[in-house]
DNA sequence: GTGAAAGCGCTAACAA
DNA sequence: TTGTTAGCGCTTTCAC
């Protein structure tokens, strides 16, 4: 098979001239029935498709949007990239992934490569984008762009879950069952402005509603010995009753640790995550958490960025409200001798939440 | 800010013809000590860099590779798409992103859609290698192609994991606790070569070992009940002792599903999984798995396409039976009354093994 | 209604 | 050593 036909090809076997070809398959401009007849048969004969790069080259768009996460390891964003990536392709738009694992100087070097790429837009999760040496380069370049999971600013949109609101609900839920001493569970706190988000509003929360302040429990980085790196954390606050993690797999390996130091969940210690990755429903007892709705995510800054490059309207963003909800669950209850929680959800769940699919 | 600058701005800086910078920049043919620091010094003053689409239009080469796979909510595929990109990113490539979600028609769609949009090489899997309309597509463009996770043959390499050696492994941990009826749990089975691979070689596995023929326990679509759809299987099938799930996904969900009947795992029924996802060791007890390595997978089968590109030679596929590994679990254990496991691996862990990370 | 021609940014062949 | 030129596939004036 040889390379694919040109326009000439086809103008040549239609007997007219490329431009002729190029007006008839695109729809612009005049032509006779007759020719459009022609042109049409020669097209559909040689099977011409038209080469997005000469339509690149002239058009300086790509019909191309880099896509910028710190990793897909972590289920939240494998589904925010799967949803936008699905919401570009209705759009006859393609998504080019990079993943920044959580490493400031490989963001900023993606962004670069992407840009020199010439993608028309960009979605982006920084690791702080107040500070951000990429965010910078994208607003020179004013090209449209779109965070998902920073604080919106700058000039630039973000879809994000309301952190702050969210930290509070789970302070609530804390209070409410009497425990007064937590924590917050946290890993590469440092890189990370939603985790630092969620931790502040924590922070606020549990003050605010006259429990001690949340102690901070970090950890730095990688995971081989995560369960160990727990181990030392969860032994060295043995005063506390309670845990917000920064996010489910941690929570999930924080009730294991809990489990491996003789405590039992939610009796010794309550246990609550943050994201709602199905897995939190299948282990014993369920993990309360904050749920929240990647793919709304996905699809909202995806479309942000799209109505940017069509001048069409930007989509309305959810009531921060309603970017999460709060679950309880077994992991969670009043601190002390066994006693199951009764179920009542904090934050009524809202018609933004919809149900997890893989 | 203006558009970017071309390479005849550089030309008119550094007062030279545009060949002659292309020459410099590009480090091929020769010039002058004082024009190559001319051309050098406008370039840099401009901030020039080449546009990779007037290459492209040129070299008939995009340094971009499609990628398919069914879906990201699987943390196998997950996975694999951030090694194969971090692979590509080393060798200056860039990944474009397609998810089929397990539907071959968006298959076959993708394939066309990211051929059109010239791809230099494609990652794909594809839910039947030997009848993929896709594949056909592919081969008649003969563009460098490496599968994932199919059956390799057609031509088209594939790196994938030994399905029925892992299922003969799994088939034996089995026997050596003296089950006898078990089954295969199975999603989207007829939409996945891989899960039937694994079901057949279970089946000739289990026959050959003395047991009775697995039953196959179907889940067909949706997973919104999908506990619900488990709990129905589970129900009409008590006389198994043991549970083959085709990823791990599953076997948590049939562990969950498993004490909702009331049955204690493994007293009652003994589960193993198939991925070796790391929250599979955040239940209670562990779960009984064979492990994969999708970062391999996807590292290998990037540099795969990347050389045949490069013309240089493909990286050497693992050995079949290194491409996997067993974990014994507490999820697995003899059948009847309680009785721990005694941990001893079958298959011993390779140097193909790494850990996880997220 | 239609085609010739310029030009998008680049590389490579060919002259000079 | 260097510049000129001809494309790569396409869109878009601008004459005809």
């Amino acid at each position: 098979m040889s390379r694919p036909p040109t326009i000439k090809d086809v103008a040549e076997r239609a007997d007219c001239g490329i431009a002729t070809v190029s007006r008839v398959l695109n729809g612009r401009g005049s032509a006779s029935a007759q020719t459009r007849q022609k042109v049409f048969a020669a097209a559909a004969e040689l099977g011409f498709e038209f080469s997005p790069l000469g339509r690149s080259l002239q058009s300086n768009s790509t019909r191309t949007i880099g896509c910028i996460v710190p990793s897909l390891a972590n289920p939240v964003f494998a589904e925010v990239v799967q949803a936008a990536q699905t919401e570009m392709l209705r759009q006859d738009y393609q998504l080019i992934l990079a993943c920044s694992d959580y490493d400031e100087g490989l963001e900023t070097k993606a962004i670069r490569t992407l840009l020199s790429k010439q993608v028309d837009g960009l979605i982006v999760t920084v690791s702080d984008a107040q500070s951000s040496a990429g965010l910078d380069l994208i607003r020179a370049r004013s090209i449209p762009c779109c965070l998902i999971y920073n604080r919106p600013g700058n000039g630039l949109p973000s879809w994000t879950v309301d952190n702050v609101g969210a930290a509070w609900a789970v302070a609530r839920a804390f209070a409410k069952h009497g425990h007064v001493h937590t924590g917050f569970l946290a890993l590469r706190f440092k890189r990370s402005d939603r985790s630092r988000e969620r931790y502040e509003g924590y922070v606020a929360a549990c003050t605010s509603l006259g429990m001690s302040r949340p102690s901070l429990l970090e950890i730095e980085e990688q995971e081989g010995n995560l369960l160990e790196l727990l181990g030392g954390l969860l032994a060295e606050n043995q005063n506390l009753t309670g845990i917000f993690a920064s996010n489910d797999y941690l929570a999930l390996a924080a009730m294991k640790t809990a489990r491996g130091l003789g405590k039992t969940v939610p009796g010794d210690l309550s246990i609550v995550g943050f994201d709602g990755i199905s897995t939190g429903l299948m282990v014993e007892p369920n993990l309360a958490t904050v749920i929240t709705n990647p793919q709304a995510i996905g699809r909202g800054a995806a479309s942000t960025v799209l109505a940017q490059l069509t001048g069409a309207a930007a989509p309305e963003q959810p009531d921060p409200a309603e970017t999460f909800s709060f679950r309880s669950g077994g992991s969670l209850a009043s601190p002390g001798p066994d006693r199951p929680d009764d179920g009542e959800a904090v934050t009524p769940p809202s018609s933004y939440q919809q149900p997890r699919s893989r």
